[in-house]
DNA sequence: ATGCACCTTGAACCGCGGTTTAAGTCAAGG
DNA sequence: CCTTGACTTAAACCGCGGTTCAAGGTGCAT
């Protein structure tokens, strides 16, 4: 009684720029739910294109399928989207926030690695000296600062 | 003839701050060379302490394995490590830009997110609206801006 | 000779978000 | 009737950087 037409999936994926496989992988996932069908084929109501885009953006913003599962089953519950969104998105925001800390160091680094002529990691500054001391996991991290804007060791280094 | 103690993977984990599984994981991948046996138990010379701190720092800069691997057959060729570097951290610098964008638009989201009370994405200017043109494949990422600090739509749209 | 810590191997497994493949079904058009 | 194109499924595969497991070997002290 609705005047929706029913779509096919290739139509839906078309329509949301997925591919149908990603569709499918969806509801086995349980992101989506199942559609009616017709001969065995799946039918979408327009309503469909909807969910997509909120996946995209979603995943756009950082979300795991997970996640978005999470944020999807708040939107089908009584309280709403509100609350397990400001939930995910203040634990998200911690790691987004380390994420673009990381990201600038590595920027710094490959500033100054893309004008080294560096023969071996030995001369170099961007590799600092290691076999001293035993390093406990993610020191690495530490170590992709860089003083100046070049690789050139210090001479009383 | 050289003084060196020879360590065990054991000793060479501890200090270098990294797992055995991959320490044997680097040598399968031919990332670094097998080394020594006595009694079919590998032993190390402390240069390797300076290669795993170099993978390590190459790593956090946003090298692949793959990628180290080119660094380092570049230090032990006779041109050294200059060029590849160079290379390769030109092309990395791209997607490390791309990322640092990305990621400071996911922030941007993520901040008007957790503020946000919405009760579904329909009436969330967070989630544009959905369904009237195909999408070609990552729109999303265009759509993850926000205007203010706000997810409230505005009363026009 | 017994235990213990450490080492060896190949193969399987992990998360993540899908894609691909093989083999088959279905409806429409010529 | 037969092809064409889009659909169906389960299962395998992809990249990435490892970890874990089972089954066994080594070396030293007690």
């Amino acid at each position: 009684m609705d005047g929706f037409p029913e779509l096919t999936i290739g139509e839906v994926a078309k329509r949301a720029g997925v591919a149908t496989s990603s569709i499918r992988y969806y509801e086995r996932i349980g992101l989506l739910e199942e559609p009616g069908r017709s001969g065995g084929q799946r039918r979408y109501e327009p309503e469909v294109l909807g969910k997509l885009g909120f996946i995209g953006v979603a995943q756009s913003a950082g979300f795991k399928l997970r996640e978005i599962k999470e944020l999807i089953d708040g939107v089908d519950s009584a309280d709403g989207l509100g609350a397990p969104m400001r939930s995910l998105s203040d634990q998200k925001l911690i790691e987004v926030e380390a994420l673009l800390e990381r990201t600038r160091a590595m920027k710094g680094w490959l500033e100054v690695a893309r004008e080294c002529g560096c023969a071996s990691p030995e001369e170099c500054a961007l590799f600092p000296e290691f076999g001293e001391e035993p390093l406990d996991a993610g020191t690495a991290l530490k170590m992709i600062r860089v003083d100046g804007g070049d690789c050139r060791r210090s001479p009383g280094e």
